[in-house]
DNA sequence: CATGAATGAGGCTTCATTCAT
DNA sequence: GATGAATGAAGCCTCATTCAT
């Protein structure tokens, strides 16, 4: 593609997208025809299809930018911060908050791993992503900061948390995502063992218990 | 359905269940048709249909058939443990390793989760895996073993991190299982942070250097 | 076919034949699959093909048997009359009788007609009704009892009249048959216009009203 | 479905309704295969699907626009009639002529009556049928030009004498159908029954032979 | 740019019939 | 005689895509 579109035209081929995108989410990928699309818009399938050249190209558009949307939020959240484990805080706050408002493009990503077809793309944003989030928990390694653990398991671990809390908490059991973010930050931080001295205490309590 | 089935029926049936998981994880499931399974197996199109009712009947059994596997192979590992956190340890190798051997399932029921007919299958099975560990949890912070956060909100952070790293580390990246569920465990129980007393060593350290 | 069959063949035999018709009428032939049956009787589909060259010669075996049985119903109701008005008489209350208990095969014959392959069945056993009801009719008219029309528009439209008010009146508004067989002679004896004499009466009241 | 056809488009639609009507007369509703329909029209098989959503629903069309159509018939045929018993006369007429006319749509008439998802459209047609012919037959009664008997009972005598000999005597045997329709009046008016007197001199000649 | 119409491969499912045991 | 299992042609329908206007 990569037409030369008019303003008008810039708008039509973000009505797609998004009317699209969200009913991929809500109704599955195969489940949605063409067809219903441009129904649902009530334009003809021409229209379709001097937006996008397939089915397929629409939603790998949709994916790419969902990545680059929720991209460019972390990169915002940490903008002013210096700190490691601030930034890594930060980041897990703003997508926590951008899941929750883009819960559809959420869907979508995960529908979208399980094809291959589009699993390349996922993959690579995740692996971004990793690659993003990398040099904070390494340099707070550095820095004394963190565990002195491989960096991408730790990474990874920390998407995991996220995304996960993302997907029960917040969309399925309609938390607040704020709190959340802070649950999963305190998690991730802290782990879920009571420090040492904590549970000598108890310990001993229970033992004179 | 429920047939009566002969010995011949009945593994004919369990071919079908295994090949068609198998292949519905490689190819996706939408593009994995009726016909190729039937084809693959060598027999005719009337026997798909003698064993199952239809297409998604059969995905339902294989999803079904998965949870329950892995709820058994979790139930299993911590038979003979009574320390809540050890437990939850157990819980997380045995996870893994399950997942590790049976990717395909794996695999599946991440894709099960993005069509409204098959979420709600996982939907009840993760909240049946909440509701194995959850008891764990509570039974380690009565015990003062483990911080006093919400529990529910451990677990899925539990179950988060374990099912990233396998899908990951495990599955994308082939790395050994049981070190991936140490790191994992080790991930769960003390956090990304550094214990406090090494912290303030290497900041007066840093600090002096 | 044309098995010798033991005492319990025979009776297999029947329940086969009286199960699928019953099924048949309620669901329609197409609608009604082999598989449906055997498994309403319990039985296996070997019992079927055992019985039964083909669905197809299942059902012409029931036509045949519902054509011969309504014949029959119909002989023994004019055996001992011998005028031929009352024969008539006789042979419609006694179809309507028959139709009204028998109303599976009725509909059954209504459906044969309208397929090829059936058809020639039914229009083989109309023929013979009217051959079997033209005598009465022309013995009527010899007689001086009968209008001088064709009788065998006479015989079909007496066929007619008894078809339709059985399937409307009875079968589907549940009159009582004998009442809509006295109907249907009322009706073909003396059709619908009021005598002559009492029409000039009415005519004449009417004028002076 | 309903949609804005074009000119184009609305011819398409009343040729598959014709050819398709044609087609189950003749070979069966079930004998007939979509792929049928549109391989006699030199046309893919979208456009079936394109004009109508289903099979049974183009047969549903098929069978309402007939009903319609046959209604209209009998309307125009006693527009500018206004003795009852004439009105029944040339329903009598134009019916007849009508099924000559259209003996594909009476063959699908009556193999709709014997599907369970078909019948109650025929059904509510017929009740319809009765209610148009009701009136006069009454208003024949009350002006005592007919016999006071149930007219709901003689409506649909009309009904079947005149449907039976259409089938009979019109479509099978091929008699002129206005021959016929006189026939049917004539039967219904005043049946089978020599008049009184005639029978009387008839049966004192029969005495004196 | 846009529409309604058309294409036709391909998907899911049914079912009469046959067969090994 | 009888069963469960198997066959595979054929049926209905969907849908991404293309095209004439």
């Amino acid at each position: 593609m990569a037409r030369k579109l008019t303003a008008k035209g810039t708008k039509r081929r973000s009505e797609l997208l998004d009317y699209a995108a969200r009913t991929f989410a809500r109704d599955g990928y195969h489940t949605t025809s063409v067809a219903s699309i441009v129904e649902g818009l009530h334009v003809g399938k021409g229209v379709f299809y001097w937006y996008f050249a397939s089915k397929d190209e629409l939603f790998i558009h949709i994916l790419a930018e969902a990545q680059r949307a929720l991209r460019l939020a972390q990169r915002d959240a940490i903008a002013g911060e210096h700190d490691p484990v601030r930034r890594i805080e930060q980041g897990i706050r703003a997508s926590m908050r951008w899941l929750s408002e883009h819960r559809h493009l959420f869907v979508l990503t995960e529908f979208a791993r399980t094809e291959a077809r589009f699993a390349p793309v996922i993959r690579a944003g995740e692996r971004q992503a990793v690659e993003d989030a990398l040099p904070h928990v390494a340099a707070g390694i550095t820095a004394g900061l963190l565990r002195r653990e491989d960096p991408e398991v730790m990474t990874a671990a920390i998407i995991g948390v996220t995304a996960h809390l993302a997907r029960v908490l917040v969309l399925e059991q309609g938390r607040d995502p704020d709190r959340v973010a802070q649950a999963a930050i305190s998690f991730c931080r802290d782990g879920i063992l009571q420090e040492a001295e904590v549970r000598a205490a108890a310990e001993s309590a229970g033992a004179s218990g």
